[in-house]
DNA sequence: AAAGCATTCAACCGCAATGCG
DNA sequence: GCGCATTGCGGTTGAATGCTT
């Protein structure tokens, strides 16, 4: 359909001669969020026009589907993007671009408007350090052999300690119980990553709890972290001979954040690339080591909400 | 303390695709 | 096949928040 249609749509002169001042918009209060939840709760979702309409909720159904896929639906995780999520959103996104609901299918909770949001704020951001475009080859590059690898050195050491530490609390070296994951990333050929979709870490850096005993009776494929990381460390090793030379030649000048060239006269600095890779992961931009607003705030809000609807 | 700047992310916009009568 | 209603998707915006000076 066309934009006009869909302007439509949107301004609500759909719903019956209403017209634009009888429509909320910005922000949602706790009181739609609450009549929103129970509406569907008690009559399911869809057919979003008429769903707002009736469940006297002056928004139009784009919002309403908007604020619950994304926001209030129960199985949407909230919180800080994994590890394991982010190197699944750099591989995916090599792979497929910005099909970002295609990428957030494979990771479970996750929204599309969300992993859209953490490769706007978090990758673009150090390409954009990085003084090179973000569809660059320089910058594919840069993600795929250096820090994508780094990502997987994190994960792995994540699950190290984190097995470390549970043998020490039960003294079995076991596991705990085995979590949804998203697809585990294996080789193809060696130089490729193909997913599949039996797994989803549900662990994260800071709390990951499965590390390596994955397998399940039922015959579901249930891939561990170290199974994961073992694919990127076999990548790592398959890094390409002389890529150092391959890269540098030819490339155009590649800045560090400091302003030094990772490309400078066909020899690439791998030092600074590595070291900017490491700030990323470890410092502004990457992995957020704070509590995140969901694991503060907005839990709070959830449980506020789960109180309103009792 | 507060002003200015940077970052994040919920929400909106526009368009394309799909479904249905 | 056509027109309308609805859904889905990707791009963009702007308010809220955090950080720096």
């Amino acid at each position: 359909m066309d934009g006009n249609k869909d302007r439509m749509f949107d301004s609500g002169t759909l719903h019956g001669g209403e017209d634009d001042s009888d429509l909320r918009r910005g922000p949602w209060t706790v009181e739609e969020d609450i009549i929103l939840i129970n509406y569907i709760a008690n009559h399911g979702d869809g057919r979003w026009n008429s769903l707002a309409r009736c469940a006297g909720l002056k928004r139009t159904g784009k919002s309403c589907r908007l604020r619950w896929l994304n926001y209030l639906r129960p199985d949407v995780r909230r919180g800080n993007i994994t590890l394991e999520e982010q190197l699944l959103i750099l591989e995916l996104h090599s792979r497929w671009g910005n099909r970002w609901s295609k990428i957030a299918q494979q990771l479970p909770g996750r929204t599309d408007n969300e992993i859209k949001n953490y490769w706007r704020t978090r990758v673009q951001k150090h390409a954009k350090q990085l003084k090179c475009d973000v569809n660059s080859k320089q910058f594919k590059d840069t993600m795929r052999y250096l820090w994508m690898p780094r990502l997987v050195e994190r994960i792995q050491a994540a699950a190290v300690s984190s097995v470390a530490a549970s043998a020490v609390v039960d003294g079995s070296g076991s596991y705990g119980s085995v979590t949804p994951t998203p697809p585990a990333l294996m080789m193809n050929g060696g130089s490729d990553f193909v997913s599949t979709p039996q797994v989803t870490p549900s662990y994260t850096s800071e709390n990951s709890s499965s590390g390596g005993g994955g397998g399940s009776s039922d015959g579901t494929q249930v891939s561990s972290v170290s199974e994961l990381t073992d694919c990127y460390n076999n990548f790592s090793c398959n890094f390409p001979a002389g890529y150092e030379q391959d890269a540098g030649a030819g490339a155009a000048s590649m800045q560090s954040p400091a302003g030094g060239l990772f490309f400078n006269e066909g020899t690439l600095d791998f030092q600074a690339m590595q070291q900017s890779s490491c700030e990323w992961m470890a410092g502004d931009g990457g992995v957020d080591t704070s509590e995140s607003l969901w694991n503060g705030a907005g839990a709070d809000y959830f449980w506020f909400l789960q109180q309103q609807l009792n």
